[in-house]
DNA sequence: GGGTGTGAAACTCTTCACAGCG
DNA sequence: CGCTGTGAAGAGTTTCACACCC
């Protein structure tokens, strides 16, 4: 969905109000009947014999990923990654606001990143329930994850991007994404040694 | 078995000499069945009533990820993301050395991030040969995504780790992985809207 | 006894082909 | 006629249970 969200955008889309499964095939990689189920799995955008109408499948789709509004979202570890996602467009344009940010290292605290002020991790749980944050991006060293999620969780939080390389445990409400740069870059070593590559 | 590897290097491995699939089930949260097909699906690493011998587990997926070994490894674009990958240390642990970065802005180019040069992107077909890069990151934004992918393939590398928000084309022989961010998140606020949290 | 390795069943996801509607 | 939506077939994955070996 996000991934159609994002071609619907491009500029092959502005021309024609119609685009049709295969165009969308083409421009997402997917093939042409998955376009379809995937569209339909969510409602009859599509008119037969003419096309999915562009503006109205945006915001739908829009309103399915839950990006019709804005999120309040915290980042906790204000290290190189972190520092990267707290001036990441990406978020704001889509309704991810960054309101507040934490880290441990006195150091860093004080420091304001992308107009936002490091606060200690000491106050976490507390602030994140007064900022009403709903969102949580975990990008601290693995050993500090879970007690990082405890407290997030403590603090009213229901779902976590998490850049820790460590399985992290969690209520069953609570939602949590892993994303792990070192599993992306082993699939490609993996990939290459298979290839013979040396 | 990227997730294997990191679990065998935690603190609860260094006990005992052999694991077991109900162990790693607990440490990476896959089911048991699951942990076993998937070890058995590279050799016969287990022995029966006793378990995986760690160690021999370790450099086993070592050697099947093909992180036995050094990779050299370029990064294109330096902005916020292309600085904090470039300084990552889990890319060196693992066996990936950045050896070349290179961005498009000459207000980049000629500083030095994590110990390496920026370069022009005009050099990079070039460049990434002279070097012997296998593996690429790419950090640009969307619109020039592929024009450096090309120039990459041109030059050599069969790997890319793609940050950017864009479907690449590529030769066959060319694996490349995507990591996309708004994905990620979107995916959280998609199953945050879908529980009624507003 | 204990724990792996694996065939078979169950399930999910994808692909295909085509009915059906504008 | 064109293109969506969808049932049915197919492929791939996960789960289960148990044989088998240490």
């Amino acid at each position: 969905m996000s991934t159609y969200l994002r071609v619907l955008g491009t500029e092959d889309m502005a021309e024609a109000p119609y685009t049709s499964s295969e165009r969308l095939s083409r421009l997402t990689g997917f093939s042409a009947p998955q376009v379809r189920r995937d569209l339909a799995c969510f409602g009859h955008f599509g008119r037969r014999g003419v096309g999915y109408p562009v503006k109205v499948l945006q915001s739908e789709i829009r309103s399915i990923l839950g990006i019709d509004r804005d999120w309040k979202v915290c980042v906790v570890g204000v290290g190189n990654l972190g520092n990267a996602l707290m001036r990441y467009a990406g978020f704001e344009e889509r309704g991810f606001k960054v309101v507040a940010a934490f880290d441990a290292s006195p150091a860093k605290v004080g420091l304001t990143v992308g107009g936002v002020k490091v606060e200690p991790v000491a106050g976490l749980s507390r602030r994140v329930r007064e900022e009403g944050v709903q969102l949580a991006i975990i990008s601290v060293p693995a050993e500090a994850a879970q007690e990082v999620l405890d407290q997030l969780v403590a603090g009213g939080v229901r779902a976590v991007l998490n850049f820790a390389r460590r399985t992290l445990a969690a209520p069953e409400d609570v939602v949590i994404s892993s994303v792990d740069l070192a599993v992306e870059i082993e699939y490609l070593s993996y990939a290459l040694a298979g290839r013979g590559v040396r």
